[in-house]
DNA sequence: TTGTACGCGTTATCAA
DNA sequence: TTGATAACGCGTACAA
């Protein structure tokens, strides 16, 4: 064990120098010597130690990916695909699940600084913050160390990348379907006061505006991702007497609250009350009836996160900006 | 930027050695030459080197944590408390997903040991193979560099230590469950043949023997992950005239589609079917009704893994076999 | 085409 | 308590 590249230099006969071209293959080296280095590499299972190579390159081709909580049924998916596909590059993935306080996002990315990535990826709005007690100084700075990209999060700064579903748009047109058919009591369940939270939320507002739809305060609501808050929330209003006939939602964990909801009150779904979820998750399938859902994309959200990132490691140019377009997947909570 | 320990050293006017021992705080250093070094540091922003570290102690404290599929639900919670768990430890986690292949597998296998990580945890129980053309050597040598702890896997080997919850005896206390509610015809839907799949399957098989049951082939099925599949499956077996009262299941997305069969075809849950799910997943709180599940408590697998694997890097004596006793949580699809 | 020698930034050993 | 210096194993400029 630990052979290294002087035990190999030494049975193949060769200097150390021609080893280690061998081992990259890029200079020049005759058949022959290759020959010999390669067999010596076999016969003493040589593996090349990559903290010294990581020393002298100043790399070791890896990756930092952030997130929340990377059980998020969401997140998990961004975290699967951002790892395979940084793969596709030989680059390795170090995960790092913050949760949500700040001071933990903050001191997990000067960890991974510390680790000496090659870039960093946020996965989730949850990162940029827009509260007077917090800024978003810690990314700012953290990327003048090395690029980072946000999933889903927007950070106008020099280093950084975003990477963005339309979300604004794909509530609006979704918002636009429900009243459509006629419905004006439309209420809307959020779980997030990120950029790309606030987004959607803009989209239902517009929507609503346009059709000169005016509701009252509590038919928006910021509830918990669990979904028995959803379900619990709108009990109170139905308990209020205030009627709604469709619900707009900016997860399917509300949306399946949602549907919790209509069974336990005997609503029909989609006839009495119709449904939207976002994200198109697994929890889409589980319900009954099964959800309407926004397809935010996370595939390829993830996959044009790293290409972004690859292109800037290697210093090409790269947008800073990259938006791609939801789907609405109809399932049968809405009739259209 | 790339501050090292010379600098530092000449700000403070010591040697590298005294910043080294101010850095490592191990060794004798006094007040007044810690204060100029910790000063120093400060001033200069220094970060100690992790690769030049890496390479003088051959370790990074790194852990590769391996599985089929991190955006599988109950892996995806496996991985969040793995990383979590070895955060406490101050070790990194390099994620690594495989996906099924047998070769793809053993690539991943060797490709971390390559990145000489100090230990490596295969999450799920779908690395120990069973079949002719595929065998177990390569966990076996990759165990010979560095310790190998299976979550929710078994093999008698050295240096790898298995994490397990005891399915076989689960499932049979969940099937005798339904039995006790006298029903006969249990459909036993599963989703993989791994070491854990069979043991669940082996509970059910006991349950079954000892009730003194027989039921013909069709009443074992092995199912895909997808929803669907498990609906299609009992809807082939009800087309068929084969009637069964009670579905047990290996996964809850199977159970799912229990439930799913029930909607379309007009059978109540429990009253006319009973249907128990596994791992106790969100998805057992989207259904309807929700479901009974066996929580196989990952958090307390994830959590003993790590221990065990830190005990083992730091020379202690470990358990080779762990066991933890899954329970079943109780909602809806049953009727005890 | 091949070899020599140095640099990368630590930790650790030995003297002082 | 501190300092000088040798590892650690690789990549590479330069020389041959």
């Amino acid at each position: 064990m630990n052979i290294n590249i002087y035990d190999v230099s030494k049975k193949a006969g060769v200097s150390i120098a021609t080893v280690s071209r061998v081992l990259n293959g890029n200079a020049k080296v005759s058949e022959k010597t290759r020959d010999k280095v390669i067999n010596a590499m076999k016969e003493l299972d040589y593996t090349p130690n990559v903290f010294a190579r990581g020393l002298g390159l100043n790399t070791m081709k890896t990756i930092g990916i952030m997130c929340i909580d990377s059980s998020d049924i969401y997140l998990a998916n961004a975290v699967y695909y951002l790892e395979q596909e940084l793969r596709k590059y030989n680059y390795d993935s170090i995960l790092c699940c913050t949760g949500k306080d700040y001071n933990n996002k903050k001191n997990y990315l000067e960890l991974l600084l510390s680790k000496r990535v090659d870039g960093i990826i946020l996965a989730g709005s949850q990162f940029v913050e827009n509260t007077s007690e917090h800024n978003n100084d810690y990314i700012i700075n953290a990327a003048k160390d090395v690029p980072i990209v946000l999933v889903n999060g927007y950070l106008d700064a020099d280093n950084i990348y975003s990477v963005m579903c339309n979300d604004e748009e794909a509530v609006y047109n979704a918002t636009k379907l429900l009243i459509n058919n006629s419905h004006r009591n439309i209420v809307y369940l959020y779980t997030s006061t990120s950029y790309s939270g606030m987004n959607k939320y803009r989209g239902y507002l517009k929507a609503i505006n346009e059709a000169g739809i005016t509701l009252p305060d509590e038919f928006h609501h910021l509830c918990g991702k669990n979904i028995s808050h959803a379900r619990d929330y709108l009990t109170y209003l139905y308990d209020k007497g205030m009627k709604f006939d469709a619900v707009m939602t900016s997860d399917d964990s509300i949306a399946a609250g949602a549907v919790k909801f209509a069974h336990t009150h005997g609503t029909r779904i989609p006839e009495d009350l119709e449904v939207i979820g976002y994200n198109n998750s697994v929890l889409s399938l589980c319900t009954e009836p099964e959800l309407t859902s926004i397809d935010s994309k996370v595939e390829e959200l993830s996959s044009c996160a790293v290409s972004v990132l690859m292109k800037v490691l290697s210093g090409e140019d790269a947008d800073n900006h990259s938006i791609i377009a939801a789907d609405i997947i109809k399932r049968n909570t809405t009739i259209f």
